[in-house]
DNA sequence: CGCCTTTGACCTGCGC
DNA sequence: GCGCAGGTCAAAGGCG
C-alpha cells in the first residue's frame, strides 16, 4: 500500500533531523536565534507530520478491522444462504413458508452491512429465491433478450458500492401488503415496513437480480417520482457524468424553451430518462429532471448526480408528505436533513408545471448563491429545509433541497463528456477523473436513499405481485410511511460501526479529487 | 458504419 | 367524446 512508504518516510523526517543537527553544530552562528526558531518550528511540523502519520496508521488499521468484519459476515451469510438452498432442493416437501421463514431469520442476522470496494454480490438476499426467479423470468418476457440478462447481472457485480443493507427486525410481516379486495385498487402498504436491499453510488446493485423491478413492481405502476436539478448551465446540456441519448423534443406549455427528452444508454436497458429544459424566466436556469434509477454501474463521474437525485427522491418519497416531521442525521459533522414541505407555497414559475404532470417531483436547487468558504461542506450542509423557491407539485409532495454554493456558474457534473471516447477514458482511467465537488453529496444517497423504505431512488418494493394499479395514488404509500424514516436514519446513523465505516469511506473518496480541467473546458467548448 | 439528433406522427392521460 | 398537453416512437439525415 502506498501508504506504508509514506508512512515509513515519516515525511521526510530523515533530511529535518539533518537539518537539524546541523543548526546544532552552528552555536557561533550570530543568527542563533534565528536558527533556534527555525529549530522550534521544524519540531512543531514534525510533531504534526508525527501526529499525522498517527491518524493515517489509526485510520489504516480500523479499515483492516472493519473489511475482516465484513469479510466474516459475508463468509456466514454465505454459508447460511447455501444451507438454506441445501433444504429446499433435497426435496423434503418443506412448507414454503417455512423456507420464507429461515429466510428471513438469516437476514435478520445483520441489521447494516456496509459493503466497501468492488461488490462480488449481495451476501443478503432481500427476496425470496422463487421472487428471484419470477423476476428474472419477467425480465426475459419483457425484453426477451437473454443476452441483456447476462450483461444486466454481470454489470451488476461491478463498480464502486457504498451501499448498507437493512433489516427491519421489529415486525414479522415485512413485505408489503396489497389488499386485493379493496375494489378501487388503493394500494395498502403496511406499516411494517422493510427496508430492502440497496446499493450504493447511484445505481441498483446487486447480485439479487432485481435491477428491473423498476419496471415489475406495483409501485412503479403509480407515478414515478422525479428529481429536478435546477442549475446555472450555458450549455444545452448539463453535464452530469452520464450518457444520454436524445429520442424526442417538444415545446411545453408556458415555456418557449423546448424540452428535451434523453435516456440513459451506458446500458440498452436502463430505464432511466431525463429531461432538460431552460427556465423560461432565466435562461441561464437549466431544468434537467431525472427519473428512474439506473440497472447498472455508473461512471465514477456519474455517481454524484446519480446519489444527489437518488436520496432526493427516497427522502420524497420517504418524508415529503410528512407535515412536521424532519429527519436529521449527523454523520461525523456532516449534517443532513429532510424536512417536511406541508407548508411550501405552490410553485409559480414554469418549471414547476413540469412536476403538474402528476409524478411527484423533488427539486434540487443549485442556482443560488452561498458565501460558504467551504463549498463541499457548504454543499453538504444544504440538504435542509427549501428556501423560498421551493418547488411543490399541485397534486403531488414535492420537495426542494438547495445544494447550491458559489462556484457552480457552470454546472459540470461529471467532468466526463458524453461521448464515447470520453466514456471510454472515464472507465480505464478512473483514477484520473475529475470528481465535481457534488461528488461528495455522495453521502446525500446514504443520508436519504439507502434508508428509503422503498429502496431504490423511485420506489420499490419485495413484493412481486404485479396489479394494475393506474390510479393508485402515490400518497397513499407515503403517507402510511412517512414517519419512518427519522427514527430509522436515527438508529442507522448513530451506529458507530456504520458512523465509522461510513467516514472512512466518505474520506476514501473525497481523497481522491482529481482535476480534469481539460475535458471539462473541451466538453464545454463543444456545446454551443 | 454506428451512433446520434431531429422532427413529425402517434399514443396516452386528463379535464371538461 | 373531444381536445389538449405530455411523452414516446421511428424514419431520415448528419457526423465522426
Amino acid at each position: 500500500m502506498e501508504n506504508d512508504d509514506f508512512l515509513k518516510s515519516g515525511h521526510g523526517g530523515e533530511e529535518r533531523h539533518a537539518e537539524m543537527r546541523k543548526l546544532d553544530a552552528s552555536h557561533d552562528d550570530p543568527h542563533l536565534d534565528i536558527i533556534r526558531s527555525k529549530l522550534d518550528s521544524i519540531k512543531v511540523e514534525m510533531e504534526e507530520a508525527k501526529e499525522e502519520n498517527r491518524r493515517l496508521k489509526s485510520s489504516l488499521s480500523r479499515i483492516k478491522k472493519e473489511f475482516e468484519v465484513l469479510q466474516t459476515q459475508y463468509n456466514q451469510l454465505t454459508v447460511q444462504h447455501e444451507n438454506l438452498n441445501k433444504f429446499s432442493t433435497k426435496g423434503h416437501h418443506q412448507d414454503k413458508n417455512e423456507d420464507e421463514e429461515k429466510e428471513r431469520i438469516s437476514e435478520r442476522d445483520e441489521l447494516v452491512l456496509l459493503s466497501l470496494g468492488t461488490r462480488l454480490k449481495s451476501p443478503v438476499p432481500s427476496v425470496s429465491v422463487t421472487n428471484k426467479e419470477e423476476k428474472t423470468k419477467d425480465f426475459m418476457d419483457e425484453t426477451g433478450d437473454e443476452k441483456n440478462i447476462d450483461e444486466h447481472k454481470r454489470s451488476g457485480y461491478q463498480g464502486l458500492s457504498l451501499g448498507f443493507e437493512y433489516k427491519d427486525l421489529s415486525y414479522p410481516t415485512e413485505k408489503f401488503e396489497i389488499d386485493h379486495n379493496q375494489a378501487n385498487k388503493s394500494l395498502l402498504v403496511s406499516n411494517k415496513t422493510l427496508i430492502p436491499s440497496e446499493n450504493s453510488f447511484g445505481f441498483k446493485n446487486d447480485g439479487d437480480d432485481h435491477e428491473d423491478e423498476e419496471e415489475l413492481l406495483p409501485q412503479n405502476l403509480v407515478k414515478k417520482a422525479r428529481v429536478s436539478v435546477r442549475s446555472r448551465c450555458e450549455t444545452t446540456t448539463m453535464n452530469d457524468g452520464c450518457q444520454w441519448r436524445k429520442y424526442g423534443q417538444k415545446i411545453a406549455k408556458g415555456n418557449p424553451c423546448p424540452r428535451a427528452y434523453y435516456r440513459c444508454t451506458i446500458a440498452p436497458s436502463c430505464p432511466v430518462r431525463k429531461q432538460v429544459q431552460r427556465c423560461s424566466e432565466d435562461m441561464s436556469i437549466l431544468i434537467s429532471t431525472y427519473e428512474g434509477t439506473h440497472n447498472h454501474p455508473l461512471p465514477l463521474s456519474a455517481t454524484a448526480m446519480a446519489s444527489a437525485t437518488s436520496a432526493a427522491a427516497s427522502m420524497l418519497l420517504s418524508g415529503a408528505s410528512s407535515s412536521s416531521s424532519a429527519a436529521a442525521a449527523d454523520l461525523h459533522g456532516l449534517n443532513f436533513s429532510l424536512s417536511g414541505n406541508s407548508n411550501i407555497p405552490k410553485p409559480k414559475s414554469p418549471f414547476l408545471q413540469t412536476s403538474s404532470s402528476g409524478h411527484p417531483t423533488v427539486t434540487l436547487d443549485l442556482t443560488t448563491s452561498s458565501s460558504s468558504q467551504q463549498p463541499f461542506l457548504s454543499t453538504l450542509n444544504r440538504f435542509s429545509a427549501p428556501p423560498s423557491n421551493v418547488s411543490r407539485s399541485n397534486s403531488y409532495p414535492s420537495t426542494n433541497l438547495n445544494f447550491s454554493n458559489s462556484t457552480n456558474t457552470v454546472m459540470n457534473w461529471g467532468g466526463v463528456g458524453n461521448r464515447n471516447e470520453q466514456y471510454r477514458a472515464a472507465y480505464s482511467n478512473i483514477s484520473t477523473l475529475q470528481q465535481s465537488p457534488y461528488q461528495h453529496m455522495i453521502q446525500t444517497r446514504i443520508a436519504g436513499s439507502s434508508l428509503d423504505p422503498f429502496g431504490r431512488s423511485s420506489s420499490y418494493s419485495p413484493h412481486p405481485t404485479q396489479t394494475n394499479l393506474d390510479h393508485v395514488g402515490i400518497k397513499s404509500i407515503t403517507h402510511q410511511v412517512q414517519y419512518l424514516p427519522a427514527e430509522t436514519i436515527k438508529a442507522i446513523t448513530t451506529n458507530p460501526n456504520f458512523q465509522s465505516a461510513l467516514a472512512t469511506a466518505l474520506s476514501s473518496i473525497m481523497g481522491t479529487d482529481v482535476k480534469m480541467d481539460n475535458v471539462t473546458r473541451n466538453e464545454a467548448e463543444k456545446s454551443p
